[in-house]
DNA sequence: CAGGTAGTGATAATCAATTATCATTCAAGG
DNA sequence: CCTTGAATGATAATTGATTATCACTACCTG
């Protein structure tokens, strides 16, 4: 009857609903929380989220040192807050204008990133 | 007659002169290349950059996965450029207006980070 | 000079993240 | 039912960054 899904349909599908970046560890906990009944292996994490990135659908983000993140590669231009109190990584819509003015003489920009730094709505509400 | 710096005189001196956040890496690289008569040993640099943190001269910034930089605490307001290139970090001066408008509901910003990427002068020059 | 003590370098040990291995499961076709 | 191959999970192995250890030196003080 229904469509069992993959392993790696699972990864995919999780971060395309994440609202922001995730680390192999922080998926592999969230899915075996959610998937109560299947049981998935940090091993085949890993596994999806290379493929993921070979096939173009997901794309690495690095915010911090230690770990990295993935995302879907479809997102339109957007940018990350983090958190200092649950460590996640939250998408945040929109961007800045004169970003080139910063650029100093000789250099050549291909790509930027804007990360804001605080605690999230969650942990503000907890605290 | 002329003072003998200690090594972590030198650790820290080197940063302050860098022009960019360094990891303790290539920091390490940097003063044995510089000081042909001083064998530093990597074990030093990343003592003087703990105890640099820990005394508050030293700043820990993370710009990608994999390795932590550092620089010196006086620096006034900045952000950074990473050579995809040569993958060193360089001190970008300025920010921008507006940040806050990329802040979404509920969240609390504390600080923020603005990183571009591409190709530094140096590189640029090379190729 | 003898006896500290702090600073240092080489390197072993640790640690977290990631990858490789291997045996197992499961579905599809003979 | 038997074979085959892809997907999977447990876990060993690897890797790079960082820290701990330890022996040694230089210097200060009595």
């Amino acid at each position: 009857m229904s469509e069992q899904k993959s392993k790696h349909e699972l990864v995919i599908d999780a971060l395309s609903h994440a609202g922001g970046p995730m680390s192999a560890n922080e998926l592999w906990n969230h899915l075996r929380s959610t998937d109560s009944k299947n049981t998935i292996g940090i091993a085949t994490v890993y596994r999806s989220l290379r493929k993921g990135v070979q096939d173009g659908d997901l794309v690495p983000v690095e915010l911090e040192s230690g770990s990295v993140r993935y995302e879907p590669g479809s997102l339109k231009h957007h940018h990350h807050f983090l958190c200092s109190d649950c460590s996640r990584a939250f998408d945040v819509d929109g961007c800045v204008n004169n970003l080139d003015q910063l650029l100093p003489a000789g250099f050549e920009m291909t790509n930027h990133e804007i990360l804001l730094y605080g605690i999230c709505a969650d942990c503000k509400v907890a605290s």
